[in-house]
DNA sequence: CAGTGATTGTTACCGTACAGGACAATTACT
DNA sequence: AGTAATTGTCCTGTACGGTAACAATCACTG
């Protein structure tokens, strides 16, 4: 508090939360990129198809509204995973300008080893904490992500953060992999 | 574990630290992009800023080394603060190609405003958190940050995820402010 | 002291991604 | 039937990141 007189702003960034979750999470989405780049998806396809996992027959824009993203951006990745042989636009049985989303097999045998991706970042990430930790911090960031007003599993950063999955992976940005 | 076998993918992102992380960092980037807006800067100007309230004079390239940054973003970065008066790119005295950059009195004046700004941002994300609970907190996520291996202080969306506090602010980008 | 290579800051270029508006096809309402 | 709204798509302009190149200057070498 003494310190704070002279220029206010000699608190380091490594010692404010708020710096060290942007930064963390920054990291945290370059790398799960990265890993999910061999299997020929993006994380935004991950959620997509996450979410398509649980209940296909959407239209475009009832998903689109569900994971926060607009109608185009949907087109865009209902493409990449069309094109990749993942998901079948099907006609929609009750209104015809509309399209039924759902999933390939190829994408419920994918779904389960991007899964274990995830895990595996997972585990990676939360390396230096045992169990009890892990899920005390998994708890507060429960309830961290809730009061921030963000919608439950919806990434913020879904339409823009992710759609890099064409660019090969750098290994300069694999630190350990 | 016994839900596994049917699909594998059923595990929910909200229960995922990974995921909770990256759908923080990212908010918390966001809003404290919105929170600085109004000063006039972005996210990336204020660590640049807070770096050299640290130590002055040092050359573009330096600056750009610790940082973690290409020069060339460097430039940018620099041409957007003295374009805003808050540093000056003086002579270098023992090297005629490179500039010093040092601070203005604007930048003295603005920097702990924006410390403040981080500050009350910082509050409002740990809101949830009573004053033990935060403290664990940084402390788990410094260590989390330090296994990463990202560089203490240097975030890693530096070059591209702040470079749009010219976009005015979206009051629906802010849930309560 | 001349000369060659390396470094600093900057600019130009290119490919890509995102936002906005506009569009045909289809549905819902009157 | 006819008008308005919705769905999915496309087109265009804009902005950003990364590469290469450039003038100016320094450092080293003979």
């Amino acid at each position: 508090m003494s310190d704070d007189s002279t220029s206010g702003a000699h608190r380091p960034l490594v010692g404010r939360a708020n710096f060290l979750l942007s930064q963390l999470g920054f990291h945290i989405a370059q790398t799960f990129a990265a890993r999910l780049a061999p299997l020929g998806i993006a994380p935004n396809h991950f959620g997509l198809l996450m979410h398509l996992g649980r209940g296909e027959g959407s239209t475009q824009q009832q998903l689109a509204d569900v994971l926060g993203i607009h109608r185009k951006v949907m087109v865009g990745l209902l493409d990449d995973l069309e094109e990749r042989g993942l998901v079948e636009r099907r006609r929609h049985p009750h209104d015809r300008r509309a399209h039924a989303v759902h999933l390939t097999d190829a994408a419920r045998e994918l779904l389960p080893r991007a899964s274990r991706v995830a895990d595996q970042h997972e585990d990676e990430i939360l390396a230096p904490l045992d169990a009890a930790e892990r899920e005390q911090l998994v708890a507060v960031l429960q309830r961290l992500a809730e009061h921030s007003g963000n919608l439950a599993g919806v990434h913020p950063g879904l339409s823009q953060a992710a759609a890099r999955s064409r660019r090969p992976v750098d290994p300069s940005d694999m630190p350990d992999a």
